[in-house]
DNA sequence: AGCAGGAAATGAACATTGTTCAAGAGCTAT
DNA sequence: ATAGCTCTTGAACAATGTTCATTTCCTGCT
């Protein structure tokens, strides 16, 4: 009658997340879980291997929603007949913003954790995540017509994506509060604006003399 | 014979500040500080109220010498005669990178800091040191003949100075190798290079009608 | 029904941590 | 010398991640 496995397994990841998202990483404690899904703490241990895979199968479940919901937003103004690439871009800064701002305390343990383990196996499902991100961005870029071919449209994809990423966790570096909002928003349509204005008149080519060694 | 209260308290930061270096936040312990320092737990304690104000102070001791570094790299290039906008951008992201990669193990540590604390007394040493890096960057858009208030010039500061570090911080995310250091070399290039020229041709002022509720 | 075998759950036990604090050591001024 | 003060010490406590021998539970077979 009890939980399948793998329906114990999802519940273990829920309440993880809502810890998580109460006190950060600190507050992931193998009891708290133990007792709040009604189990032992050697049960969470037979479910997985340590703390440190809860933490990241939690945060690969939150980058999936977050590919997922930029996705809808997407689909959305595609249904609207928006095609604006500015406009589009926004939308899905916005859909970040929102979601970010939805899981204020596990969004940082996503950032904050793969750091500390010097060298990992190689490619990862963690990255393969945010790689879908960057395509969302990329088939954005594609239909502004700017002069990009392949890789460099993924670059600027990344490149564009990287930086709504810094001005949101550098926004949320500081206290949070309505100020800060505003002044990410700010941000973001400034750095849009430049952007695609900057890709208008061939900035992506523009290139610099001096490199660091 | 012995060490000064303060001069302890700097051997004690310098041990600190290695041991972050090696292995992260979680390689700060009291018991290591201790021993190396060839003082007692307690004593650490007498020092410093817990391990949390060490990480503090590591912080700051790094942001302060970031904002150094770049500020010395600002004057050498003015005593070479070069006023380029883009070049002293260059300049000043590459400056931020060389000191990212110098403290692979500290710098993620400084990001991921303050989080979890959910609200704090206030403005703080953080944000001052912070906003000197800000300062300097909009001391650089200034020289450029861009039409911007005082306002928006230090909004673009803050926004071309989140995206360098979104860049920067995404890029090492993933496993550090040297295609690592290229790639973020290539994002940093675009994006100066494209915000100078959205600069230059407007975009900032460029306003989009959706805003997120 | 009874039973054997394996899988899963349990929670006591261990190691490691941050932090505290009573006891002592060392110093200084009288 | 001695009282008083500060600083140091390291043992002790509580909280944590993790392990593992034991127990419990289920499943399939006779």
């Amino acid at each position: 009658m009890a939980l399948d496995k793998e329906e114990m397994s999802e519940k273990v990841l829920a309440i993880a997340e809502a810890l998580l998202n109460e006190g950060g990483a600190e507050n992931l404690k193998a009891r708290t879980i133990a007792e709040q899904a009604g189990i032992s703490v050697g049960s969470v241990y037979n479910l997985f291997a340590d703390l440190d895979e809860v933490h990241r199968a939690v945060n690969m479940r939150l980058l999936d929603r977050l590919g997922a919901t930029g996705l809808a937003a997407m689909a959305d103004l595609e249904r609207q007949g928006v095609t604006d690439v500015q406009h589009r871009i926004l939308a899905m800064a916005a859909a970040y913003v929102r979601f970010v701002e939805a899981h204020p305390g596990s969004w940082p343990a996503v950032l904050a954790f793969n750091r500390g383990r010097a060298t990992r196996p190689g490619p990862d499902a963690y990255d393969a995540l945010l790689d879908a991100l960057f395509d969302i961005v990329a088939g954005v870029l594609k239909a502004g017509d700017f002069g990009l071919d392949d890789n460099r449209r993924a670059l600027a994809a990344r490149t564009l994506w990287s930086s709504v990423h810094g001005i949101v966790t550098s926004g949320y570096v500081a206290n949070s509060n309505s100020r800060q909002a505003e002044e990410i928003w700010h941000q973001i349509e400034l750095l849009v604006g430049v952007f695609v204005k900057g890709l208008e008149h061939g900035g992506a080519f523009a290139h610099a003399e001096t490199k660091p060694e």
